[in-house]
DNA sequence: AATTCGGGGTC
DNA sequence: GACCCAGAATT
């Protein structure tokens, strides 16, 4: 293995840890799933949308998404000629729609500011011109700047996570928050060779997803099995799960749901509130999400004669 | 540091 | 039914 470069990491990874991260490499490369968004031809818009349809949504779901997306709007120029309610519609049903808002802004900051091309490429303010981007947080930053454009970037997704805090500290699932120990300790297995650092974060994160899942961990197909300190210590931490899941039925969520619902399926502005199929939800819970989807401008009142609504 | 923000597959 | 998913933005 050729030595890396004199610029010294910050921490030390012991040639025990290198061998860890190889074999998720390894792993990948044999095993990795064949995903649109990871095909050589794919573009950096490609991935920045996948990108942020990834976030909080399976990819299963997403895929038949992101091919009818990038058919109608293969670059940031196309989507930013659209408008938002056009989006929110093809956003479709994955799911907080908010996303799909900030990936239309998205569009037209990049055509604004960068010409209508992807920034991050660059060494040193990659990361900085992706994080002013509407939508996209440390992880997508980082993200993008790995898959899309290449380089070396600390990923750190809640798979990464998982499958560093069982394999090394033998924690069954990660903490609710990111300590700077935490991202300190990432950094330091993110290899210096920029296609090995990109292979580890794919690798990682597909590792995650695929096998050291958060439920039943396949640990025999697992790459780190003879090395995992969570599978030596019998797998403990699972059974305690005192996570308080947040209600569903009934929430503010799911009627902001049902009324955004309406509006992508009607083609012409909609009096939500005489409608049938919300008569079930109390009229002040469904004043307050309607006035909630104003103020996050996903709707509007388009029609104050009627009381009629539309996307934003 | 804690909340809010969808929706559906899976166990 | 509870849980989980390539998180981000706001307070």
């Amino acid at each position: 293995m050729p030595k890396p470069p004199q610029a010294a990491p910050l921490t030390r990874v012991a040639p025990h840890d290198e061998a860890m991260v190889e074999a998720v490499i390894d792993w990948f490369v044999a095993e990795a799933r064949d995903l649109p968004w990871r095909r050589a031809d794919c573009t950096p818009w490609g991935v920045l949308v996948s990108e942020i349809m990834l976030q909080q949504t399976p990819v299963a779901r997403v895929e038949p998404v992101w091919r009818e997306w990038m058919l109608r709007w293969p670059t940031p120029a196309a989507l930013a000629e659209s408008t938002q309610a056009d989006a929110v519609r093809a956003w479709g049903r994955l799911g907080y729609p908010r996303r799909a808002q900030r990936l239309w802004e998205c569009a037209r900051v990049i055509v604004e500011r960068h010409g209508g091309d992807v920034p991050g490429a660059d060494p040193d303010l990659g990361e900085a011109e992706l994080l002013a981007l509407p939508g996209i947080g440390d992880y997508t930053a980082a993200a993008v700047r790995a898959f899309a454009f290449g380089e070396r970037a600390v990923v750190l997704d809640t798979n990464i996570r998982r499958v560093i805090g069982r394999a090394w500290h033998g924690q069954a699932l990660p903490a609710a928050h990111l300590t700077k120990r935490e991202r300190d300790f990432a950094a330091a297995l993110v290899p210096e060779v920029a296609t090995e650092a990109v292979a580890w974060s794919a690798g990682s994160m597909e590792l995650g997803a695929l096998v050291c899942t958060a439920r039943v961990a396949r640990c025999e197909e697992c790459p780190l099995a003879t090395e995992c300190v969570w599978l030596a210590a019998g797998k403990p931490g699972l059974e305690e799960a005192p996570k308080r899941t947040q209600a569903w039925h009934g929430s503010d969520r799911q009627v902001r749901g049902r009324v955004l619902a309406v509006l992508r399926e009607a083609s012409a502005p909609v009096n939500v509130t005489g409608l049938a199929v919300l008569e079930d939800v109390e009229p002040g819970q469904l004043d307050r999400c309607i006035g909630s989807l104003v103020d996050d401008r996903l709707i509007a009142l388009v029609d104050e004669q009627k009381g009629a609504y539309a996307l934003g």
